[in-house]
DNA sequence: TGTTAGCACTCGAGGGTGTCGAGTGCTAAC
DNA sequence: GTTAGCACTCGACACCCTCGAGTGCTAACA
């Protein structure tokens, strides 16, 4: 793929950049004339058909027909990404737009990500994508059990970094209230400061040992609550934005872009792919997922204490404005960072 | 409006009910052959016509152009909601659908709430929304407080009936665990068995003179909980759908319609509003918000223990198929009471 | 040798025209 | 009161034409 880089000269690469700068801004086909105005090298449009006939051939312009301008194709943005694009910085307007709308006074990790998923769609126009810091790699503080009714408890895990979860578990009906704050603050006392699923094996025995009878049902438990912390959240805010490009017109083909988005589970599964790569993007066919195959999404991951705690990403379509869509995230990514890490201390 | 029926006589009444059910089906303007055709009453399309054109007349037919068919007014639903249309029974295949699909095994509230919003959505092809159950009409059974960071904690409220709520509250960090642990107590004791906005008031002089100086902290908290607790949760399925019908297939319209749906506001105001009304139908205009003045959105209410506690409700253009909705909705109803009734004791 | 002007060619978009068919309203006859 | 007949309307659709943007090729130029 680096080789791109040397198959082309430098001529090349400016007119590859022109073309698809050209046609992120407007979704059509760019004529030679038009590249020949645009980029400011003082070439007439008879040369750049050349080159623009050279990139065709190597597969970084595609022709919708004879005489329609060029598109680029997937490889061209490729190259862009990799190479060309100058990751453009954010202007100052739009800094000082997140810095006014990321509330740095609120306290609830929850809401905080809901923000930063809104001015990340706000941003960019696109669909947004933020993933809920996640628990498994965080250490327990405390496991609270709360009575709900016969059978039901509900188990709240507050982590050192101040992160929770709830889950709803089922409990022997024969545990008294009293029993259960028990189980509480056996519990905590003995996951205090493990993570959750490692913990879990290395501890189970002791708590057998120290109380008998009720240890299975404390290991059931203990399997639900591992199980739902597992799971896990993404706030997508914008998916509607989506019906703002021309690529997506076609209302079956939004449609199916729409359903995707609405369960969630690509996304997620990309965001959860993501979440020890500090930066990936995904070009058109480079999404498994068929209903995704003409869009692109791009992933950041975000910090707290220096540790990668969870990703956040932008769906739009294969023309996106990738340069601008980096500089938002990674500002994003600084920002979220930051907040998170005062926040949980 | 009850004039309506009077102001038909049957004969008109049922080439109407054919206008709708045909317009209902197919989206496209009715003529007068095709109601001749359909309607099996024996008249010619000239008298067919005739009518139309009464029908026209008196407001509830609209003509899109000249020599295009008929369509039906909002006034023509509502006559038809009102009067005409004979609220179908479920065929079995779909009751004995619904059935498997809403496990009744589950034990947790939100997952039900969710399952039934799927059902309805993929019942209808329409829009679904259900309204988490509401807290606000409970009896508190108890409060719990657990500590996460200095200066915040997590309140979990568990009702008489078993549904759970839980929200971030600020605490001063002057509280150790133990404090928090014994307010914590001593609220379950104070608000056990009231409701929550009405025993604040009540309740709140006992605490300040049983523990004079954090009371105003405790004061706050509640009020910190009694404000998280009133918001209510709405779960959407099936915003997609919409794309399938010919009235969206404006890009512009699809997305406002969309973004609507996104924030939710409206939909909260709507099931909020009818959560007292066992059922209500907005058709078109009769809708508030301009972006859903071309949908119609029927409600239901839903109950636990013969007490309305929430309500859920469809989406779906003005030409939606009333009578399908209105029994998928009633039989919904019922199921839902049922199981949230067992589930909640 | 690289660049450019010129030119014939292609093809989609857009506008105009004509036909077709569904639908209407009116009138007169049953 | 119902219906057949008929002239009329109007959108949908197909067809044709033109226009313009864009191409590839060739030959001339620096």
């Amino acid at each position: 793929m680096s080789d791109n880089k040397s198959l082309l000269d430098i001529r090349k690469m400016r007119i590859l950049q022109a073309i698809v700068d050209d046609y992120i801004m407007t979704a059509s086909p760019v004529g030679s004339r038009t590249v020949s105005k645009r980029s400011d090298m003082g070439l007439s449009p008879a040369t750049i058909r050349n080159e623009m006939s050279d990139l065709t051939e190597l597969g970084f312009l595609e022709q919708p027909h004879t005489s329609a301008g060029r598109v680029p194709s997937e490889k061209a943005y490729r190259l862009y990404v990799n190479h060309i694009m100058d990751s453009a910085k954010l202007t100052d307007d739009e800094a000082e737009y997140i810095k006014r709308h990321l509330d740095t006074r609120v306290h609830e990790v929850g809401e905080v990500i809901r923000q930063t998923a809104k001015v990340l769609s706000d941003m960019t126009n696109y669909t947004s994508m933020v993933l809920v810091p996640q628990l498994s790699s965080m250490k327990v503080k405390r496991i609270s059990l709360i009575p709900v009714s016969d059978g039901t408890a509900m188990a709240v895990v507050v982590t050192n970094t101040g992160v929770t979860k709830n889950a709803m578990i089922r409990i022997p009906e024969s545990l008294s209230p009293e029993d259960i704050e028990k189980i509480s603050k056996l519990i905590t006392q003995k996951l205090d400061g493990h993570r959750l699923a490692e913990a879990i094996e290395s501890v189970l025995p002791t708590i057998r040992a120290e109380i008998g009878e009720q240890a299975d049902a404390v290991c059931g438990m203990l399997e639900d609550i591992e199980r739902s912390m597992s799971e896990t959240d993404v706030e997508v805010v914008g998916a509607s934005n989506i019906l703002d490009y021309p690529e997506y017109s076609d209302a079956a083909k939004a449609r199916n872009f729409l359903a995707e988005i609405e369960t969630g589970d690509y996304l997620q599964k990309v965001l959860t792919d993501s979440s020890d790569v500090e930066m990936t993007v995904r070009i058109g066919t480079e999404n498994e997922n068929p209903d995704m195959q003409d869009c692109s999404v791009v992933t950041v991951t975000y910090k707290a204490g220096g540790k990668n705690i969870g990703s956040m990403g932008v769906i739009g379509p294969t023309r996106m404005d990738y340069g601008k869509v980096v500089a938002v995230l990674k500002y994003m990514s600084r920002s979220l960072s930051d907040i998170l890490s005062k926040l949980l201390k």
